[in-house]
DNA sequence: TCCACAATGTTCGTCAGCGTACATACTGAG
DNA sequence: CTCAGTATGTACGCTGACGAACATTGTGGA
């Protein structure tokens, strides 16, 4: 029998069975109310985190206080990648974006399982691998595309990681995240309803035209999804 | 005694001997001419490329046609991280954008070393998580930086990576990295010209004032370079 | 020596996004 | 029900970078 906790976050659903038995036991459910910091710059990782329903956004500050998201992370990945990858600290910070739960486990036990099975090493090495991928796509994508194809990438971006076509953030939230000015966010969202694919109100996004969306974001959504879909593929555990 | 290769590239100077000498007979000196394109977005990688007075861009490019630098690799670090990080293709391309030679090792060495050697794993991921750190300060960058800023942020990066204070590069490659108009680095370059802090002609860039370059240039420069100090200091070899 | 070409310099109108300031409209706590 | 506070909408001048078109200047090879 399948553990119910092993379907909630994909890369639980990809570790073999006899390293997930070593697992469970330290496994630990947390609640990730929105704005949650899960790590600030240079801070020493306690836990890594595998969200089931939250969205951890990967932001970096810079010196003037602005700031940008440079990747995303929900139930088809982890938070703290630092931890075996070497450092134990990263410059960047976590946070909350869409509260929800989800999974943590010791930073200890994970890197000594980490080191114990190849097999979980190669799962969450693939895992780096996308997350690079989407970074390095925002990197270009900062640089060449309009704010309002990311307003849509972003919406898209988050709709995945949840079970149905609301979320809720304010436009506040998403020029943070983006790193514009909030009346730019504004402007685009109006755009956007006005054409009929979203409804916003105070903070509660409704997506009614999905393929709309799709339309008006740049390609950089679509490259994302497929490198996940090719790395991490739908089921790899035995 | 050490060998004259392991000095010229600084993971290779991080290798215990022991397992730098299961590497040697593998090791390949490479000329690496101006423009020469070590990966293809989607080719299968059949080697890993060490740099020793060559510089490496990793650059992405966008269906639109345009493109822009997400990182530099210089003889500080190696190219074709996908081969023991999973999936062995990226969505990037990688260019030699300063001439010079290196060293290359076959994918399914490396990947065999990289499964043998504890220590060559955390050595190479301890890069990769550096590499991250460079491309997550690039995301960010190119969102809220000057062109003038990145400019010198470039011209340092690659200062660091050379031997004396000269580098050849033209303008039309300065600007493809960067992403944007031939022109602008044409205005920028112009700028720190007439502060004296570099002279420009056809392609040949001397620095004159390395201190009033890091003047101008962002923040991420340092954040960058203490990061990849931090996790790869001077000497780990034994 | 000269020329073709590569590299750099200049100009001008355009525009996306910024910063600032302020107006409006929900919504929940009392 | 009301008010305070949060969230969203609007307006305006500014600027960094764009796109295109063209001028100028080195430089290596015929």
């Amino acid at each position: 029998m399948t553990s119910p906790i092993k379907v909630q976050n994909h890369l639980f659903s990809c570790i073999p069975n006899h390293e997930w038995e070593r697992l469970l036991p330290h496994i630990e459910k947390v609640e990730m109310p929105l704005g949650m910091a899960m790590i600030e710059p240079d801070m020493k990782l306690s836990h890594a985190y595998f969200p089931a329903t939250a969205i951890v956004s990967i932001l970096h500050e810079l010196e003037n206080g602005t700031s940008a998201e440079v990747a995303a992370v929900g139930n088809e990945g982890l938070v703290g990648i630092s931890i075996f990858m070497g450092g134990g600290t990263t410059r960047s910070s976590c946070m909350v974006k869409s509260a929800g739960y989800g999974y943590r486990i010791k930073a200890k036990v994970l890197l000594e399982e980490f080191n114990y099975s190849v097999e979980l090493m190669h799962l969450f090495l693939r895992f780096t691998q996308a997350l690079i991928t989407q970074i390095t796509q925002t990197a270009v994508c900062n640089r060449h595309h309009l704010l309002e194809q990311q307003l849509c990438r972003l919406l898209l971006i988050n709709l995945d990681r949840l079970p149905d076509n609301q979320l809720f953030m304010t436009q506040e939230l998403i020029a943070r995240l983006l790193g514009v000015r909030r009346e730019g966010i504004t402007e685009a969202a109006l755009k956007i309803q006005s054409a009929g694919y979203i409804k916003y109100s105070r903070g509660h996004v409704t997506i009614l035209d999905r393929l709309g969306l799709e339309s008006r974001s740049c390609e950089c959504y679509q490259v994302v999804k497929k490198e996940y879909l090719r790395l991490l593929p739908e089921t790899v555990a035995v």
